[in-house]
DNA sequence: GAATTATTCTGAACCGGTTAAGTCTCATTG
DNA sequence: CAATGAGACTTAACCGGTTCAGAATAATTC
């Protein structure tokens, strides 16, 4: 009926409106059991009709001391999480649940510039750092808020921070093997992600992995020579190779390479499904027969890894992001979460 | 040198620590200007020292009224959005043109329930809506709000919201001029994206088409079939296919379905790069010639257009982003914005 | 050297809500 | 029927900054 008067809507302006305290609209929103259902209703109701679209955040957050919003770290920029099925996925899952408690994210890609702002430090209610260790200064950083901080596929080596991961090493162990046991003579390739800072790909030596930090490479890494000890494969029938991206163009090419030298590997232990595929493609482009001269692993069980048989390490990613949401907005007992993978085995090393 | 006593840090705190006022605080860290060198300086140092990590947001924004947060409302899920390139490229101009002006991105997948509520309303500063038009009654609520509404790939019917798009209708007709004028006896498949709300793919008939908005397929449509009838093929000549989503796989299927027909086509209109490349993976599959026996156009160039030389429409998706950001946060003049596309032949439609 | 102008810093009023404590009314109980 | 309690609503004190008008001090002008 009456025609909205001024141009910025406030719960007070709604209050003297409708005719009763600022505190009882507040409470319509926020506490029906304060107030009378049809008060309650009637307040809705002339809101609605008012044009007012509900209390402010930033007024509220001042309050409350909450802003419904989780930051979330990425380890690479916004447009690799984007593309990357794996990140994708977990990403999935962690939204779907903090979606059911009305909590919002910030997707907060790597920028060290990024990090030092007021905005990343102040806005969220808590942390969810995704993929790889970030700085110390920066976890410290965080950590220092006070507010809840989880980080996904690693965990921090100080701090209070939670983990939700799983057990990268045991699974690689597991997978390498299922994938060497059965060869008389193996000659291992490992195509690991991101070993070192080195941004060409490339052979690597042991030493250049020195320094490198808790990664989930670097877990994989210890669970494939885990495996290869157990089944003393010798030293000099393994080889490392290195790729800074999870990028299938460029390991395609590489891996062409590596499987037409002469003594080629006959197994291949790849740190990602992304990396494993694109091995399959340059075994393809040569003609050489997967499972029969070719064994090959891959990890994570992205969509594709089951379309073109893929034996690989399935994680449960939803879940990790549901996990993780349900740590971080206190759902969950505080406590570090380790997910089971489970080996399926497929054509491409069966 | 004096330990952190209170847990909370606060720029009152700062200042009874320092010995100024919080004028003085807030001026440190918002305008320089306002005091001398050496104080602000003191101060900052003071701030890191006692570990404050700059002023609240909640309680800036109350008093400002920014919030620095642009809100993204996309078409689909989140998945969905991350997974297609298309989405991802502008998401990735939009996301580094926010950065560079200290502005974050809240994305806020499809969801009415999201849409209503007052987190989505009262947080971003501006929103721009990407893909597909909104209900009517969800736009009209977001224009009341005041704030600055850029709508990408459509343009909304009322209101006075911005729009930043491509001329989808000539980019359209010029490929299909392309594509069918060399064909002697031309038998056209358009292949389209969510032209109906039909959840499953195939053949479509023109009443179907009736009420459905003005979509960015909508429009490609209009282009083709200008085309079309510029050239004057038959309308028996042409069928018209819909598919519900830009899914490889499926595509793939029915294509191959399609393509084996008797009367099969000899010309593929499609409205989107994934399309066009699975319908050249169905055409592999079937051992028909690209482009002697069929000549395919997509639409977008996508990354792998290129590396699978497809002739195909490019859009500047990047700089999209760029300018949808610059007009939302008010660094551009407030009209919409046509970008213009280019027609890259190549060798599966020379 | 007095008057004017610049520079630097402070005081205090907001911004728009939330919430503990309190008031008022009316039903319940011993 | 007085006392107790429950229910419905209000009062007022915050939450943690920003910003404008003004005070105090230093620099410039005539």
């Amino acid at each position: 009926m009456e025609k909205t008067a001024g141009r910025k809507l406030t719960l007070k302006e709604m209050a003297e409106q409708i005719g009763v305290s600022k505190a009882t609209v507040s409470n319509a929103f926020n506490r029906p059991d304060q107030l009378s259902k049809q008060l309650r209703e009637r307040i809705l109701a002339q809101c609605e009709a008012l044009g007012y679209s509900g209390p402010n955040m930033s007024a509220r957050s001042l309050r409350t001391g909450k802003t419904g919003i989780i930051g979330v770290l990425l380890a690479d920029t916004l447009s690799f999480n984007f593309s990357d099925p794996v990140a994708n996925q977990f990403l999935e899952g962690l939204g779907n649940a903090l979606d059911k408690q009305h909590v919002n994210m910030l997707l907060l890609p790597s920028c060290e510039e990024n990090y030092q702002s007021s905005q990343v430090q102040t806005i969220p209610d808590g942390y969810i750092v995704y993929g790889q260790p970030l700085k110390e200064s920066l976890m410290r950083r965080l950590e220092h808020q006070g507010k809840p901080l989880v980080t996904v596929d690693f965990t921090a080596s100080f701090g209070q921070s939670v983990s939700v991961h799983v057990d990268n090493q045991k699974a690689a162990c597991e997978a390498a093997m299922h994938a060497v046991a059965p060869v008389e003579h193996p000659r291992v390739s490992i195509f690991g992600l991101r070993l070192t800072s080195a941004i060409q790909a490339g052979l690597i030596a042991d030493k250049e992995l020195f320094g490198i930090e808790e990664s989930i490479s670097r877990r994989r890494l210890e669970g494939y020579r885990e495996a290869l000890v157990r089944l003393k494969v010798k030293p000099d029938m393994i080889s490392l190779w290195n790729f800074p991206h999870n990028d299938q163009q460029q390991v395609r090419v590489m891996a062409r390479g590596i499987l037409s030298a002469p003594e080629r590997p006959n197994v291949l232990l790849c740190m990602s499904d992304k990396i494993a595929l694109a091995a399959l493609d340059a075994a393809r482009d040569l003609g050489i027969k997967v499972p029969q001269e070719l064994r090959v692993v891959g990890f994570d069980d992205i969509p594709e890894a089951m379309e073109r048989q893929l034996t690989t390490v399935h994680q449960p990613l939803r879940e990790k992001g549901r996990i993780a949401a349900d740590i971080v907005l206190q759902l969950q007992s505080f406590e570090d979460h380790v997910l089971s993978t489970e080996l399926l085995v497929r054509n491409s090393c069966p």
